[in-house]
DNA sequence: ACGCCGTTTGACAGCGCTGTCAAACGGCGT
DNA sequence: ACGCCGTTTGACAGCGCTGTCAAACGGCGT
């Protein structure tokens, strides 16, 4: 990067100030239009981006938005990421991605250093949203931050969420309307924060026709727990006539392995998945799914952060869960 | 963040002048041993962190490199961003993410502006290392860049790359020695970079037992990608024992259809994928394919962008492929 | 004991912006 | 024509570092 052009050189342009110009560029009030006008055609005319750094280091903002989660290479996680980028750079912001692989005082004290360096201006916490330790070393810190999903303690800070249990909802009554009574649930242990089970007893199932698999998901990955839920399926008798995957890997790898056992995917058994993952689409058949708004929910997210709240209450902005019907949902067979 | 110690703190705790701190922070040579030590005893006490807005102020770098690509959601760019991601912060950098969606004159303009804002001490290209357009305007701006696995005029720029058709000569040689004899290839158009017919001949398979479907990237995702081979797969006659895709989502969705209509994955016919994705482990069954090593490959890049060139022909990593075997391949079923 | 020269250290300015505060402006009422 | 007060503008310092350059140091040979 050769050419420099710089705040002065605009003003020398304009005829003005540099503090007018930074007026200018920074869409602060108390600058007569004309004044703007001729700023903004100096601007154009050199072509002049601003410094980012002796902005941070002027303003003592840091233009760094950080995305806090567990797993950097969760489907979920990147896909955030991505649309969190998009969200930011729409407001001239950054965004950065930090790991805390767990809740230990030293990941804790790895992640204290990273914030102090970077001096991110906000935070936006997935997967982490319920953990106390970190919201407390992050108020401490007095780092504004927005939690994603909040399962817990809804009043302690801004939060983007959805309506609670909407995504299970939508996917129990669609399997109702389909005409499914016998249902395989698979759940993960620790995760409370999606309740399919509950949903599908508001649907109008009967708890005698629902099977819950728990499983664990350290130490498994979701191609194994799609496996071993195949197998449970195979030894029920009777069978389930539909399998709620936790998630779409989890249910792509379900599908797989019921291909491999005989069993035709819809006609024989509706699997459907969470997430709307990029490998529900791939599958064939494609996976019913819930969709999460990625894209709006950061856009809300990098919002919150940006706009000081006036009130003394924290927001929470809801955001709609879409059901994506796809080929893997079909009526039961004939008589199950 | 309220508390914020500054090199100037810790020049005095340490009592020193603030540039001698800051020599022992950039790890600079000429620092007597007591000094050095006496300035990290000083760090540890006041957890000193630098303010990277100011360091990169004073040195004009950005301490920020750029990763570009065509996608920013196709797989292979989010498993490279992320391991990018690690090799730049052990070097106490950053990674943007940058997106060039196409090769046309407005967006090339917006790429400038971004990299012009955002000064990039140096980029990593990906998915655009053969795009000259591209390479032309990176270098009037005079940024230092490396190319991944270019194609084209090798002798352009730094590079990491692999052994020129390694990959395809790996799964090529693999699917040899399980015996298999009839292939069916998956190609992209417009994407040379693969050859895997001419590694399958190389590997003793006759022009004659070879079937080449190219495919066209735009228009169509992987999936449809899969289903259409799968078709094609099913009316040939005698049928091939297996087939390669072009990638492991194509390889995920052709082994999806082929369950579907009644082929046993690997019994019946061995599938190959390429990449190492994710889902290549979702699937039942996973998927043999070819690794790249992203983490490695990454590293190299990034050390190529902060190592200068000492000699004055540009400078090539080559980072070796491995076959990831897995269970989606086995020897051809007994008399096909 | 002295001078020489490589090594270590520090003074100072400046990177390109923004915050603070005061000065200049300009429209209004009288 | 004058004073008042809200609006617009600019002077200046400073954010926290690093680069440059010169001064201080210190070990060596004589």
């Amino acid at each position: 990067m050769k050419t420099t052009v710089t705040l002065e050189d605009v003003a020398r342009l304009a005829g003005v100030s540099p503090k007018t110009v930074s007026r200018v560029i920074n869409g602060e009030a108390h600058v007569r239009p004309a004044t703007r006008e001729a700023v903004n055609r100096a601007v154009n005319e050199l072509d002049y981006r601003p410094n980012l750094a002796a902005r941070s280091l002027a303003a003592s903002r840091s233009l760094l938005i950080g995305l806090l989660g567990m797993r950097l290479d969760a489907n979920f996680f990147r896909a955030m990421y991505f649309s969190g980028v998009r969200a930011c750079r729409a407001r001239g912001y950054h965004l950065m991605a930090e790991e805390v692989p767990e809740i230990t005082a030293s990941s804790l004290a790895e992640l204290e250093a990273s914030l102090r360096q970077a001096r991110c201006d906000g935070l936006i916490l997935t997967q982490l949203s319920d953990q106390a330790p970190v919201l407390g070393m992050l108020e401490r810190l007095q780092v504004p931050y927005v939690r994603l999903l909040p399962g817990t303690d809804p009043g302690r800070s801004d939060a983007v969420t959805n309506i609670q249990g909407e995504g299970v909802q939508l996917l129990a009554e669609h399997l109702w309307q389909l005409g499914h009574r016998r249902v395989l649930v698979s759940s993960l242990l620790g995760s409370g924060q999606r309740d399919m089970r509950a949903a599908l007893l508001a649907s109008g199932f009967r708890a005698a026709d629902l099977t819950e698999v728990k499983q664990d998901w350290r130490g498994q990955t979701p191609a194994e727990m799609g496996r071993l839920l195949g197998e449970q399926l195979l030894t029920m008798n009777p069978r389930p006539t539909a399998v709620c995957a936790y998630n779409d890997e989890i249910a792509a790898a379900l599908i797989s392995h019921a291909w491999a056992h005989g069993l035709s995917i819809p006609a024989d058994l509706t699997v459907v998945g969470y997430d709307d993952a990029e490998i529900s689409r791939v599958m064939w058949p494609p996976i019913t799914t819930v969709h999460q708004p990625f894209d709006q929910m950061m856009s809300e997210a990098v919002n919150l952060l940006l706009t000081p709240n006036s009130g003394d209450t924290p927001r929470t902005v809801i955001c709609p869960l879409t059901l994506k019907v796809r080929e893997s949902s079909a009526p039961p067979p004939a008589e199950a």
